[in-house]
DNA sequence: GCCGAACACCGTCACTGTCG
DNA sequence: CGACAGTGACGGTGTTCGGC
C-alpha cells in the first residue's frame, strides 16, 4: 500500500468517525453508530402491554447532511407509522430527551399530511444543512451537562500555559513592516512578529511592550529579538502611536540596558504629525499604480490571509480536540449512569419479584 | 538498525455561513 | 454583496512502535 493510500484510508476512517453519532439508547447504554446510510434496528413499543416489536428502520438518507434532522419513519405492524425525529441538535451527542416520536396512523387521506411533513422536513434540513462550529456545539453541550467546560468566546489566555512562555495570543491588530514582516499586537500588549518567508513558529517572535500597562508620556519601547538584524525596520501601531526605528544603537535608551547590541530596538512614539488612527504600513489600493505594486499588494494580502487561516486552523483543531475530549468524558459519564441504572433495576427486580421459596 | 504502519500535527485550499 | 471566520478535505512531515 502506498503511503498516500494508507493515509487516505486513515483519514477516511477519521472522517467517518467524526460523522458517527453517539446515541443514548433506550436501555441507557451508549453506543456509537454511523448515522448515514446505515440501517438499524429500533425497538418500538406500541403499548404498555404490547410485545416490543423489532422494526426494520432504514434512515434512507433523510438525515444526511451536517446537523440536519434525521427523520426516521417506522412502519409498525399495526399500521401505525412512527416518525422518530432527531431534532436538529447540533451536537453529535443525542440524548434521549431530544428525540421526539410522533405516532400517526396512516390512512389514505393522510398522505397529504405526510407529504407536508416531508416538505417541512426538507425545509428544516435546508435551514440546518451546516453543522455549527465546535464552539457552539460544546457550549450547547455544556449548557445541557454540568461539568462540561465552556469554550470562551475569546480566551484571554490559554489555560495551563506557563505564564513565561509567549503564547499565540489572539491578535487584535495585524500590521506589516516595511520589510514584509507581519506584526500582530495582542490585547495583553504582546507583539508577535512573523516573517512571511519563514513558516510558523520559526518566523514568530514575541515582543513585550515595556509599558503596556500605563504608557508614560513619551515613547513605548518594544524589544524585538530579530533573527536577522538587517538594517532599519519600521512599522506603525494604532492609537495615534506611531513608528519605529531600529538603528540598533541609535535609540536604545538607558532603561533598555538588557537589550544587547544584536537586538534592534523599536520605538513607538506619539505622532508628531497628525496621523490617522489605525494607520497601516501597506499602501491603500488607490495609491497603487504600477503592476509591481499591485502584485506586491496581492502578495501581501495573500500572506495575510494565509497567516490568518493558519491561526484559524490551529484554533479550529484545538476546539475540535476539546470537543472530542468532551464527548469522551460524556460517554464515560453516561456509561457510569447506565451501570447505575442497571444496578438499580436489578435491585428493584429483586425487591418486587415474589419469593419462590 | 531498518522498514513499514499508525498516528499526530500542520499548512493550504475550497467551501459555506455570518455579519456589517 | 464583500469580507471574514469556521471547518472539512487533502497532502506533507515528523514521531513512535513493532516486526524483521
Amino acid at each position: 500500500m502506498s503511503k498516500c493510500g494508507r493515509k487516505k484510508c486513515i483519514k477516511t476512517n477519521l472522517r467517518q468517525m467524526t460523522m458517527e453519532t453517539i446515541e443514548s439508547q433506550q436501555d441507557g447504554s451508549v453506543t456509537a453508530s454511523v448515522a448515514e446510510n446505515e440501517s438499524a434496528h429500533m425497538q418500538t413499543q406500541t403499548g404498555p402491554n404490547s410485545i416490543p416489536t423489532l422494526a426494520q428502520v432504514s434512515v434512507a438518507g433523510s438525515g444526511t447532511g451536517r446537523g440536519s434532522p434525521a427523520v426516521t419513519v417506522v412502519q409498525l405492524p399495526s399500521g401505525q407509522t412512527v416518525h422518530v425525529i432527531q431534532t436538529p441538535q447540533p451536537s453529535v451527542i443525542q440524548s434521549p430527551q431530544i428525540q421526539s416520536v410522533q405516532v400517526t396512523t396512516i390512512t389514505e387521506t393522510d398522505e397529504s399530511a405526510e407529504s407536508e411533513g416531508i416538505i417541512d422536513c426538507h425545509k428544516r434540513r435546508e435551514i440546518l444543512s451546516r453543522r455549527p462550529s465546535y464552539r457552539k456545539i460544546l457550549n450547547e453541550l455544556s449548557s445541557d451537562v454540568s461539568g462540561v467546560p465552556k469554550i470562551e468566546e475569546e480566551k484571554s489566555e490559554e489555560e495551563g500555559t506557563p505564564p513565561n512562555i509567549a503564547t499565540m495570543a489572539v491578535p487584535t491588530s495585524i500590521y506589516q513592516t516595511s520589510t514584509g514582516q507581519y506584526i500582530a499586537i495582542a490585547q495583553g500588549g504582546t507583539i508577535q512578529i512573523s516573517n512571511p518567508g519563514s513558516d510558523g513558529v520559526q518566523g514568530l517572535q514575541a515582543l513585550t511592550m515595556t509599558n503596556s500597562g500605563a504608557p508614560p508620556p513619551g515613547a513605548t519601547i518594544v524589544q524585538y529579538a530579530a533573527q536577522s538584524a538587517d538594517g532599519t525596520q519600521q512599522f506603525f501601531v494604532p492609537g495615534s502611536q506611531v513608528v519605529v526605528q531600529d538603528e540598533e544603537t541609535e535609540l536604545a535608551p538607558s532603561h533598555m540596558a538588557a537589550t544587547t547590541g544584536d537586538m534592534p530596538a523599536y520605538q513607538i512614539r506619539a505622532p508628531t504629525t497628525a496621523l490617522p488612527q489605525g494607520v497601516v504600513m501597506a499602501a491603500s489600493p488607490g495609491s497603487l499604480h504600477n503592476p509591481q505594486q499591485l502584485a506586491e499588494e496581492a502578495t501581501r494580502k495573500r500572506e495575510l490571509r494565509l497567516m490568518k487561516n493558519r491561526e484559524a486552523a490551529k484554533e479550529c483543531r484545538r476546539r475540535k480536540k476539546e470537543y472530542v475530549k468532551c464527548l469522551e468524558s460524556r460517554v464515560a459519564v453516561l456509561e457510569v449512569q447506565n451501570k447505575k441504572l442497571i444496578e438499580e433495576l436489578e435491585t428493584l427486580k429483586d425487591i418486587c419479584s415474589p419469593k419462590t421459596d
